[in-house]
DNA sequence: CATTATTTTTAGACAAGTTTAAATTTTTAT
DNA sequence: ATAAAAATTTAAACTTGTCTAAAAATAATG
């Protein structure tokens, strides 16, 4: 069993957070350089955040080679998300939030500590399943269902399937969605593919329309 | 109209208020030791922060003479209060969490950083007034109703008063008053009072009993 | 008033997290 | 395989907020 004496920092936590999504996207070994990006800071900051978090067994460290997370640091940022999308859950159903509206606020909230509080938030919002985004949830022991990553660009012609996710949560993204009314759920058909850049033609709504591979590759889906 | 360019630290929102409770209790200038015992720090660090206060126009300081809040303080330090009372109800209507629990976790969420959060927090909780320990909420706008600061212990025997609010928040004092039935609202009786140590005899939920002088100096009343 | 006692401020130091600039290691490309 | 490029680490310094210890100012006491 994994004790945790300590208290993490905010700065700790965030470093955790970024290491678990890049772990997912990449399979391999976080870079430094990466790291970096992802926390807008300088790649040597990271190397002094990753020796201190090598010493409390966070992560595995070996120089110039990357960071990996241990179980305990997984445990941790598993925690941290499952805090950041039950937040955003509360933010868009219940004080009306957009879904474009609620990734900066939940950034915040995310790091509020208590053992109690994130549990009953859960209880009120009814146990839900799926962020605003269409992120899953980890349950209180920290288990979390992963997509399948089916891209909407991945769809071959003919066929149909339901957005189920977003990979890209910026805010500029989620309002081309809203503005082309796909959100959660919307069923869409590929009428048809440009072979010049991969551009799909869509029907969604009934409405048919055109999005550049660009979008088709940032969006979950499941094929119907 | 007075501006604000910069970001407050947490630490200074914490000073800030701290000031602004003080302030409200002894009417004249805080002093670096006052300041000191509530922050939990040492004076010469109060000393430090003042100045930096002082430098953003959030407080008038001259040496040796204590500090004073100046508008632009004292707006910020309303801020937090309205926000740390609104998260305190938020925490006991919706979450259900005791009034003796949740000071500590609105400490936390108090810091939150967004235009909007607490105004649609305000709205989603219908624009209460009054925080779960009687303490008044103020607007949008800043204003704050003030109590009129009678106590439980300056009623006459024979007289009748509710229960408006508690002076003192910590978890042992609220638990007391959970165990004696003495809530928000309570109708208490003055039955006697002891000349020796000021206790009192009062009725309460046709029940009667004692309690000591400092209970009775913690307990804001209004006069039935 | 003079002398203690208390309060407040200053000075120097520390920890966390950051930065810049230089040095080192790894990777890439000829 | 070796030189150039890119990535990574180290070293020194800065910022914020803190502390201890000592100095200075104010308040309290006889």
């Amino acid at each position: 069993m994994l004790s945790m004496e300590f208290q993490l920092t905010q700065t700790e936590e965030n470093y955790l957070k970024s290491i678990y999504s890049l772990e997912i996207s990449n399979s391999k070994n976080v870079s430094t350089t990466m790291l970096a990006k992802k926390m807008k800071t300088k790649a040597s900051s990271v190397t002094d955040m990753i020796k201190k978090l090598a010493d409390k067994d966070l992560v595995d460290y070996e120089k110039y080679k990357g960071v990996s997370l241990t179980n305990l640091g997984k445990t941790n940022a598993v925690k941290i998300v499952r805090k950041h999308r039950l937040w955003e859950v509360f933010l868009v159903n219940k004080l009306d939030y957009n879904w474009d509206e609620v990734h900066e606020i939940a950034e915040q909230l995310e790091h509020i500590k208590s053992i109690s509080l994130i549990d009953r938030l859960d209880k009120y919002l009814e146990f839900p399943t799926h962020d605003p985004h269409g992120d899953p949830i980890p349950d209180k022991d920290g288990n979390i269902e992963h997509h399948k990553n089916v891209m909407l660009s991945s769809i071959q012609i003919g066929d149909s399937c339901v957005v189920i996710g977003v990979k890209d949560s910026s805010s500029s993204f989620l309002k081309f969605l809203d503005n082309s009314n796909i959100r959660l759920g919307s069923a869409i058909k590929i009428n048809s593919i440009e072979d010049f850049d991969n551009s799909m033609n869509i029907e969604s709504n009934n409405i048919s329309f055109s999005i550049s591979n660009q979008i088709s590759k940032n969006l979950f889906v499941k094929k119907s």
